[in-house]
DNA sequence: TATATATCGATAAAAAAATAGCGATATTGA
DNA sequence: TCAATATCGCTATTTTTTTATCGATATATA
């Protein structure tokens, strides 16, 4: 088993790699090398080499990495292969969207069911029930449950991940645009539009200053 | 006007700051200081003065910010306040999602309409009309826009994007889960929720294998 | 008025990441 | 069989980012 120890760069990258590799995998060639990946990707020769590095070993010489072979790492390294069971609280527009979106699975993360006050007329959007909110301690004690999606508004996600964080969970993916305030030890993932739009206005700012 | 070069770890923080100062700010004091951020946000203290430091000079000693002035600084600087117009390019369950989301223009950005192969019954999703493909050029020569959203399926995505560089896009989100081969100097900004979850699961893994 | 305190700003040090260069190795083709 | 070449992996250097330390300043209180 390659070490755990990888920095945070490389593991933000490293999803960038298994996905441009299965994409562009079906029909193409068997061998691939980390150069011809740094070229496609427009990134550094040494950075891919390195990242590839910290979760493989079967790299060879002048031919590079066995393209299956490289995809099975990649996917069990970050753990595609053993999914991660997650519940969602908030069963408004966006909650209902990524109870629909069949494509979690694919990343290791199955949504067991979803949460809200008012669970409303529909028992289960794309396959998963909706229930009520005093069935989630309930369920998190029954099934070991370590994942959270917070898509209620603003207002309530504190109290949410309060109660998340109560009933077990240790990683909360967050995408009330919120800031939200957790013990030591629990991850907080800000799925956070903000951000990407300030880094496109930036950019675009400084195309139109310097010229 | 304070210096355009942030650099891009202090560029993603910034949204954090205002999206905090924001979320906090109605009832609370007058003033904040970098330091209360800081511990609210569970960052350093200097990271948050000298990021502060770097888009604002209002600072004072003992004192702090003027939150409100803060907060405009900021918006100013992240280009809040003059809203980029962008166009959107397919119409599916995530692009009508994207059009109803009235947050955007909140953040300076506005789409003015969607695009689609096939444009279906509907004539417009939130106020924003959509229209077929072959309107795109016309639309795009007619108004300066600079933003392109790619909600497409993957296989399509590629075509849209050298479409909307022809079109005189300079910068494209990008919310298909492909890489996309763009020349020097226009942007690509991945909404890509695989990284979201390689780091939550990483988060998971360390937790049990240490202990 | 004078002293204590909280906070900013600047400089310096440490850590991390990106980059560059070199040798080793396996494949290809003469 | 042997040379040429493409590619990996290692080490060193540079750059960037983060962290630590110190002095300066404005407010509050005695």
């Amino acid at each position: 088993m390659p070490s755990r120890c990888v920095s945070k760069q490389t593991l933000q990258r490293l999803p960038v790699y298994l996905n441009f590799l299965k994409q562009s995998g079906d029909g193409g060639p068997k061998h691939i090398s980390a150069t011809g990946i740094s070229q496609a990707l427009n990134l550094n020769q040494v950075v891919v080499r390195k990242d590839l590095a910290s979760i493989s070993t079967s790299g060879r010489p002048k031919v590079g990495y066995v393209r299956q072979d490289l995809i099975r790492e990649l996917e069990e390294f970050l753990g595609y292969d053993n999914a991660d069971d997650a519940i969602l609280v908030g069963a408004g527009k966006l909650g209902k969207a990524l109870l629909s979106y069949d494509g979690f699975l694919q990343y290791g993360l199955n949504i067991l069911a979803a949460f809200d006050i008012d669970p409303g007329p529909e028992e289960e959007v794309g396959g998963k029930p909706i229930l009520p909110m005093d069935k989630l301690e309930a369920l998190c004690e029954r099934v070991k449950v370590h994942i959270g999606i917070i898509t209620v508004p603003g207002d309530y996600a504190q109290a949410v991940c309060d109660l998340l964080i109560r009933s077990g969970i240790l990683a909360i993916w967050n995408f009330a645009n919120v800031h939200l305030e957790v013990p030591e030890g629990i991850l907080v993932q800000n799925e956070n539009m903000a951000v990407s739009l300030a880094l496109l206005s930036n950019h675009l700012k400084e195309k139109f200053s310097t010229k």
